[in-house]
DNA sequence: GTCTATACGAAGATAGAC
DNA sequence: GTCTATCTTCGTATAGAC
């Protein structure tokens, strides 16, 4: 297992402040410290404090888009969703501070990450869309693939905000039988 | 019809511009000018930018609540939740910069006006778990209530922020399809 | 009660030593 | 490649005129 390095290191401090203060409310002063490098260490890095921000996004962007399409491979209708909810549960398990990241930034515009943002949003809600559109083809397919994408994701942070106590299964069977 | 105050077109600004940016990334300078007043009277009339934001959510939380509760009042089962998804929808409508600060700011901890979005938080999510305990005792009310409101939240921001065009009856439509 | 001018601290960014 | 020291801008907040 490789040594985590210096840029990881900021990566991981800076997506749990920001995650938790938001972009503008957490300084790279507040980053170094937390990812126990100077602060010349990460403008170094990164060049700037928004390009931090940035490439944090679009590592999770990645990591997301490759999860929720690989989900559904080989499945339809009620397996295909079942699969989708489970999956992106488990992706918010994983990455939690990726996650309030998307839903604190995805309704604002005119920051400069917003088009990483968007990309976020429209991958996770196209993968939902899909479903719908195969499973239910006489519903509107972004309307319902909204519902569904914000059961599960509210319900996924609600658990590990609030109630982490509970399991991915108590989540995953209340998402699925409200939605069904 | 009474004259807006000064207050008035402070707060208005001001929630318009911090549901867009973030509170942190909103300037006093910002908030004045687009309200057309000096920065001088927003502290005059506020004391401090905090305070302001606190007095922004403290009214959106009592309206909200007013909202909930009544909507469900001597109704049961399926009309109850119909009528919750309803009037929350036509709150996201109203005021959809309220809409979206709670959104950003739900998963957030640690900032000063915490303890006021917890209130709208357990507010929202108190009403559909009222409903989901009287209809389906047998399922888990605080998870199927988060599910609930995300599903309803989600697809009401979806629709003013990135489908205007769409009526409150299709957004209806889709959620209760959905939630069904 | 609202304005303008200003004080003061915080935060992004850079330079240069090691 | 990482550190410390420094520059500079911006933003909150206050003081005092009107």
């Amino acid at each position: 297992m490789r040594t985590t390095t210096t840029r990881e290191h900021i990566v991981e401090a800076a997506l749990a402040l920001v995650a938790d203060r938001g972009f503008t409310a957490t300084s790279v002063d507040d980053i170094a410290s937390a990812a126990g490098v100077a602060k010349g260490s990460v403008f170094y890095n990164f060049g700037s404090k928004s390009a931090l921000f940035e490439a944090i996004i679009t590592e999770g962007v990645g990591r997301l888009t490759v999860a929720l399409r690989g989900a559904t491979v080989g499945l339809h209708g009620r397996d295909a969703l079942d699969a989708l909810v489970t999956e992106l549960l488990g992706q918010i398990r994983s990455h939690p501070d990726f996650a309030k990241l998307m839903v604190a930034e995805t309704f604002r515009t005119g920051r400069s990450w917003q088009d990483s943002i968007r990309l976020v949003r429209e991958e996770a809600m196209g993968a939902f869309a899909a479903v719908v559109a195969d499973t239910w083809p006489h519903r509107d397919a972004t309307l319902t693939a909204a519902a569904l994408f914000g059961a599960t994701l509210l319900a996924g942070l609600e658990w590990l905000v609030f109630q982490p106590e509970r399991t991915l299964d108590d989540v995953r069977a209340a998402v699925l039988a409200t939605v069904h």
